[in-house]
DNA sequence: CGTAATCTCTTCCTCAATGAAGAGACTTCT
DNA sequence: AGAAGTCTCTTCATTGAGGAAGAGATTACG
């Protein structure tokens, strides 16, 4: 990677920082609570405890980080059918507030992507991809 | 965009964030912390007014941001040439602490890089340069 | 000039999120 | 069966960030 893939790479991380934050806002979410969700959304559902140990809160925040979550219906508690002690934590589709807060942003990618080319959008999604699973905590 | 790669633009925001906040912690920094630091970094310099209007928060809490930047070593203050109530505020250079939280991922994502062409790459960096643009808040 | 407006910063207060410690329910192991 | 361990949740206290209001310094305007 040269200094100038470097470069672009800071300043394209710093934009997708900000607009994840800039859509937590938009769906009354912390920080906090938005990483939970995009841990559950990408690891799928887990319990309270794995949770917590993938945020590094202890489970007295994680309990209310998950009621803050289930009460504005971004995620369900299942009891888990193994384990009568274990909670099922899961997302609940994408919630409306979060796919109207990500709109405008989709939008926008949309008609960038729209000037490239089938051959080109391959490898962007490619790449998608594969930096979502090196990226991943 | 097809459902097909909404899903994939989700992920991959989703993740972008993730390591957004990952990397904040690791400079110590809270989320508001980290996208005004972006935000410096994305528009340049400016002064704490802009700040508190770039990032919603009244002047007092924006006053203890840049005080809180500024005492991590992550901007300096400098007084306006032009109108001595104002102030500067400016990224100092790339923090060490900051470098080194995204090290580990700029290490991942290299490696990524490094399975494209030079072509693909070109596409790829094209595509951050818009996307960036696209993503401005 | 002098009054109003602007800009940053300070002080006080409020509220939300977190940690620590422990209770209650359940499972596992001997 | 009983003891120990595990998992979630509750309670209490603390910390930190944010808003509101105003002070102090400077600039702009009449």
């Amino acid at each position: 990677m040269s200094t100038d893939a470097h470069e672009i790479y800071r300043r394209y991380v710093g934009a997708m920082v900000l607009h994840g934050l800039h859509a937590a806002r938009e769906c009354g979410l912390g920080g906090t609570d938005m990483y939970a969700l995009n841990l559950l959304d990408l690891n799928g559902p887990m319990t309270p405890g794995e949770l917590s140990a993938q945020t590094g809160l202890t489970t007295g925040p994680t309990t209310r980080l998950i009621d803050r979550l289930e009460a504005a219906g971004y995620v369900r508690r299942t009891p888990s059918p193994d384990d009568r002690r274990k909670v099922i934590v899961e997302p609940v589709g994408e919630p409306t507030e979060l796919a109207e807060a990500l709109a405008p942003a989709r939008q926008k990618l949309g008609e960038v992507f729209a000037r490239y080319s089938e051959e080109e959008r391959r490898t962007l999604f490619d790449y998608f991809a594969r930096a979502t699973e090196a990226l991943r905590p």
